[in-house]
DNA sequence: TTTAAATGATACCATAACAGTATCATTTGT
DNA sequence: ACAAATGATACTGTTATGGTATCATTTAAA
């Protein structure tokens, strides 16, 4: 039962590290050196948030990815919608459907109060608070 | 992301029925006529229970499960182990070892107070109390 | 203008978890 | 003897996770 995926967390880390070093492009082999972290794998993930818009590309030698934003503009429920969906505790079985079963959703009650303390907690981060942070 | 896999959940149910009939001996087929629920899976959770020590069982005609303990000494926490294993919304893929990022790490922070939040919730839930509300 | 370094786009793959189903053996009340 | 129940165990289908692999395209620089 995990929060965060591994592709979100790897998600995080290349997004610190260009925050770091903002406006100048990196390549992914650059990242791959300080980050331990597949070069497949971490090209997909940048090529994904590439296309959601979180970075910019450019191709060619010298070429690479660099934040579309201000970090502080970069929010990790964003990341997470994108390679996790929607956040949700929850997921009810007979979402819409009238619940057949009271027990179960006195259950339910405790674990929205639960999602919305999680969602409080993670809402604002952003990656300029995580870069900042030590 | 679910906090309660269906399994959990079912045997939520099935015992909370079952404590509203403390000492009497229900069966599969019972259990199945009430809840919704598809009858060799439930019967796999009833089983797995029994072996957990949670229900005790008897078998041949007119035998089934009843519970092992007073409905008041079984907590959620007792199925979520059963089903889910230990409860864990970090998982560190760095366990252990020295965890290489610090960036990550001032994430895990804050992963860390929200599981904390959501076992001091979900903690002292007992089968008794969810029978009871409502 | 060739070459090499980069991304773009896609398809593929292995493993595990989840949500069950199916079957045969054994016990037991009638 | 029979039928209703559990015991034990193996199997199955689907989805999510965590990647790999490949070929195409762009582009800076020699």
């Amino acid at each position: 039962m995990k929060l965060i995926t591994r592709d979100t967390d790897y998600a995080v880390r290349a997004l610190c590290y260009m925050a770091k070093r903002r406006d100048e492009v990196v390549s992914v082999t650059q990242l791959v050196k300080s980050l331990k972290i597949p070069q497949p794998f971490l090209r997909k993930i940048l090529q994904t948030l590439n296309q959601a818009g979180i970075l910019e590309s450019q191709k060619g030698v010298g070429g690479g990815f660099k934040l579309a934003r201000p970090s502080g503009d970069i929010y990790l429920f964003d990341l997470i919608r994108v390679f996790q969906g929607d956040f949700e505790l929850n997921e009810c079985m007979f979402k819409k459907k009238l619940c057949p079963n009271r027990t179960t959703c006195s259950l339910r009650e405790r674990l929205e109060v639960i999602e919305k303390y999680a969602v409080s907690q993670l809402e604002p981060v952003t990656i300029a608070e995580l870069v900042k942070e030590r």
